[in-house]
DNA sequence: GCCGTTTTCGGCCCGACTGTTTTCAGTCG
């Protein structure tokens, strides 16, 4: 059983026993116990067959869970949790996917009209039926009905690049209009996820009941789904959910804080605050006296609520619970965190002479016009036959035409690359001495995906050991939404990586993001260095170089860990693998 | 069910919006 399985068991122990209307503190410790399995970069799994005890040291898992885990690991089922699920019927629990509906409501509709699943909430609605019983109405059926809707259209989550396109958009409405005073993305967007579920505004205005207006009648909006004076919600075409927040100056980094998340990060902040006599909320962070006077202390700012807490500013892709707040009040955050102007180039770059869409000068003078120092051209070997991958022959040709138009231009260093396929074996798709020509090797996997963890190591590892290699591409070869991760043993391979000198590459493909964030902080730990690539095919791809930025500040990584953030003379002394 | 710079027991973040109600429960982030 990998951690999905494990989490997504226990994410529905919890959703059942909300529904049985446990205490919520057991349904609390489930999920959280399931979030921090996810969060985990090691399967849990392998940390059992290494050392059972290891278990324990997942935060939120006591003796009770850690049993149920062996369990799970041992004989791939839990009983505890077969029992449970008898008693309810299949689907039930989709419709806890519902927008506006919870484990509350659905008991009741459960028991007064025998709702079993999302069909027969549907046909309820249809009928009226619902509007009828206690403590309901037609609004609510109605909104009900939309909910349904929405849920069948696939509203999900959104990827990085497309939350901040329209994040951009909806910013640039509301600054058009007077009210606004100051507009800042939060959530987790701001935080720099993967994904993105809903996008969060916060704003400080002129009028707060104007404002909320003005946000409801965005032309993007379809739907509004709440609106109130301080906050509001609305639908958006394409599916995504808005959310503005209003502040005043007074609170707006108190707000901002609040509104940033990630909830786990917020959680533990106020437990901080409450050991301290403290408190803090979206409005400031408060001393509280033993006759319950509550006295303002900053909110203006982040760093202010921040210092109050003990602790020094902590950066928005760093807020996940995940060591950050112990590491601040230690004096242990990173120092240098990279940064957009710390990259210096971009070092997987395609071109016409494969399957780009961009010629080599022009794809120079581009990355010259954005201030690179340096780029490498590493166009695809023969096996990708689908790009016209090139053979041995025409990789030297192209070289040399490399090598020319890097001396006919001034300001920039143009590296000659390649972006060479791992065989099924292991194999490269190129020869040594062709290999042995190039200024830097990406050796990639773009094929036999499914191999198991064993065959799938293997091969890795016998790539790696060439000498010739310098960078692994894209590790884990994961689409988000169309492609899971290959089967490896990632610290295995980060070991070998560290130890070879090969960098590990974030890929900043909107669709990879690959080594993503807890990889890339694992690898870190593990001693692995890494490079920062587009991968573009276009000169508009170059843009992507954000993401991966913020994906490296998410696993702390700071410039030195990062290839191209080195000047070319130690860049190339740090390519150098030694004979 | 977890957890400990007061605690191995008694806590467990905090507030906004909605709809159906006249004071609040349910839901959400």
């Amino acid at each position: 059983m990998n951690n999905k399985e494990i989490a997504s068991i226990f994410y529905r122990i919890g959703d059942a026993l909300e529904i049985k209307g446990e205490n919520v503190f057991k349904i609390r410790a489930y999920r959280r116990a399931a979030r921090n399995i996810m969060d985990l970069p090691r399967e849990v799994s392998a940390l059992f067959q290494q050392d059972p005890s290891r278990i324990n040291s997942i935060p939120g898992v006591g003796r009770d869970l850690k049993e149920k885990i062996v369990e799970m690991l041992s004989s791939g089922r839990l009983a505890y949790f077969e029992s449970l699920m008898k008693e309810f019927p299949p689907g039930f629990f989709d419709m806890l996917k519902l927008s506006g509906l919870g484990p509350k409501r659905l008991k009741k509709f459960k028991e007064k009209l025998n709702i079993k699943n999302i069909d027969d909430l549907e046909k309820a609605c249809r009928q009226h039926s619902l509007s009828k019983l206690e403590g309901e109405g037609e609004r609510a059926e109605a909104k009900l009905s939309a909910a349904i809707e929405y849920y069948k259209k696939g509203v999900g989550r959104f990827l990085l690049q497309d939350a901040e396109y329209i994040a951009e958009k909806t910013v640039a409405y509301l600054k058009k209009s007077s009210v606004f005073k100051k507009i800042e993305i939060a959530g987790s967007l701001r935080r720099g996820k993967e994904t993105v579920g809903d996008i969060d505004i916060l704003a400080e205005v002129r009028d707060k009941s104007k404002a909320m207006d003005y946000f409801a009648a965005m032309p993007l909006a379809e739907k509004i789904i709440a609106k109130g004076a301080v906050k509001s919600s609305i639908l958006v075409k394409g599916g995504a959910q808005l959310d503005l927040r209003v502040a005043s100056a007074g609170s707006f980094g108190a707000a901002l804080m609040y509104f940033t998340g990630s909830k786990a990060h917020n959680i533990k902040l106020r437990r901080i605050a409450k050991l301290k006599k403290r408190k803090v909320n979206e409005y400031g962070i408060f001393s509280v006296s033993a006759g319950g006077k509550e006295k303002k202390l900053a909110g203006k700012t982040e760093k202010d609520v921040y210092q109050k807490l003990g602790m020094p500013w902590i950066p928005p892709e760093l807020r996940e619970d995940n060591g950050e707040i112990e590491a601040a009040l230690a004096g242990r955050l990173p120092e240098n965190l990279l940064t957009e102007k710390d990259i210096l180039g971009d070092l997987h770059l395609h071109t016409r002479e494969t399957d780009g869409n961009v010629s080599v000068k022009d794809i120079v003078k581009e990355a010259k016009r954005r201030g690179y120092k340096y780029i490498a051209i590493t166009n695809h070997s023969k096996y990708v036959r689908i790009a016209r991958g090139m053979d041995e022959k025409r990789l030297l040709a192209h070289v040399a035409d490399i090598r020319k138009i890097s001396a006919d231009i001034s300001g920039i260093k143009v590296f000659a690359g390649i972006e060479v396929d791992i065989l099924e074996d292991g194999r490269l798709d190129l020869e040594d001495y062709a290999l042995k020509e190039l200024d830097i090797v990406i050796a990639a996997v773009h094929s036999h995906f499914s191999l198991d963890e064993k065959k799938q190591t293997e091969r890795m590892i016998k790539a790696l050991n060439n000498k010739y290699v310098n960078v692994l591409a894209h590790p884990s070869g994961r689409l988000i939404t169309t492609r899971t991760p290959i089967s490896l043993d990632f610290e295995k391979i980060f070991l070998l990586c560290a130890k070879n000198n090969v960098f590990l590459e974030v890929n900043t493909h909107g669709e990879r993001i690959d080594l993503n964030d807890l990889h890339c902080r694992m690898a870190k730990n593990l001693g692995a260095k890494f490079v920062i690539n587009t991968d573009a095919h276009d000169i508009a791809q170059l843009d992507a170089m954000k993401y991966g930025v913020i994906t490296a500040r998410r696993a702390w990584l700071e410039k030195k860990d990062v290839l191209n953030t080195y000047a070319a003379g130690k860049l190339i002394k740090a390519l150098c693998r030694g004979e």
